[in-house]
DNA sequence: TGACATGGCTAACGCCGTAAGCCATGATGG
DNA sequence: CCATCATGGCTTACGGCGTTAGCCATGTCA
């Protein structure tokens, strides 16, 4: 494994374990064992490291929402689960501008394909079931749903317009 | 207007003429015509201000949905042209979680409320809703859609799932 | 064996938010 | 009328951030 592999491993770490305000060159340098100039033996800049996290994030939330079972249900479990697993990662991964140019080609439209397949290859539906899914879990990994409100329920009902075409 | 309004109002132009990492306590400073640590007898920290925009983001687009005409079409509309004409606004205002602490009671309740109704007061389908047109709005303000994505129409495939209860 | 790439290091720069403490001004009340 | 005090500026400074420059030990290879 490279060196850059093993910062975004650690990077990944910092980031899920201390959240966004602990992942600094300083920080990541440490637990590397080394001193932060020392990172740019390996990184282009911090930017980089975040695309890097980016990139992985959405390689591995693909892979997680393709392997769901048929059906909009499981899907939107996949896509909820993962998220909530791995909250820092989904805010890194879908908040900010797609690194486009620093990503591998291929990686957003994989990331893509569970959801356009599940309604179908309408891109319209696909988009708006996504943004039904991102809105869903975005606003719930950021508290803005009132405490003990039943998000499952909130759920079934938002998928039950994708049900019937 | 008290200098705390000020300041508020600086902010708000700084975040969204210049972006957010242009809003600096000494770059607010500078615009009031002071220095940045006499800012401080004024609010008590930069999460202060930031509290400050989102209370106020929230109750301008509270009042803009508000106003909106009757029927789904036009919630959704007046909706999107709030946050595409203020995107930093409708970032601070939405993604991080709401400085409950730091803002008005009722100021959260106001905001929801126009969803609320347009959905006949039906919780799940409220939360459901504004999800909806949150993660189209978040996505399409971070780029996430193709360039040249034709948004309206998605807009309108999203809505349909709701028009028949 | 000598040249060179690799990957550490220290020192330092210019930002950032913020604390401490000084001082001019103007209002207040005995 | 003057003493007191709150207000709202100021300078200085601290620690942390990302990042650059330049030094040097080690290992690789012609």
């Amino acid at each position: 494994m490279s060196r850059r592999d093993e910062i975004l491993d650690v990077a990944a770490t910092v980031l899920e374990e201390e959240g966004p305000e602990a992942l600094t060159m300083r920080e990541l340098a440490r637990r590397m064992g080394m001193r932060a100039p020392s990172l740019y033996k390996h990184v282009r800049d911090k930017d980089d490291i975040v695309a890097g996290l980016q990139e992985r994030a959405l390689i591995d939330m693909g892979r997680h929402v393709a392997a769901a079972a048929p059906g909009l249900g499981a899907l939107a479990d996949a896509y909820r689960s993962w998220a909530t697993a791995h909250p820092r990662l989904y805010e890194v991964a879908t908040r900010r501008p797609l690194a486009r140019d620093r990503i591998a080609p291929g990686v957003e439209s994989a990331a893509a394909a569970p959801i356009l397949a599940a309604v179908g290859g309408d891109e319209h539906r696909a988009r708006a079931l996504w943004a039904l899914a991102h809105g869903l879990v975005d606003l719930e990994l950021s508290d803005r749903f009132p405490p003990g409100a039943d998000l499952d329920a909130t759920w079934r009902t938002a998928l039950t317009g994708f049900e019937r075409h």
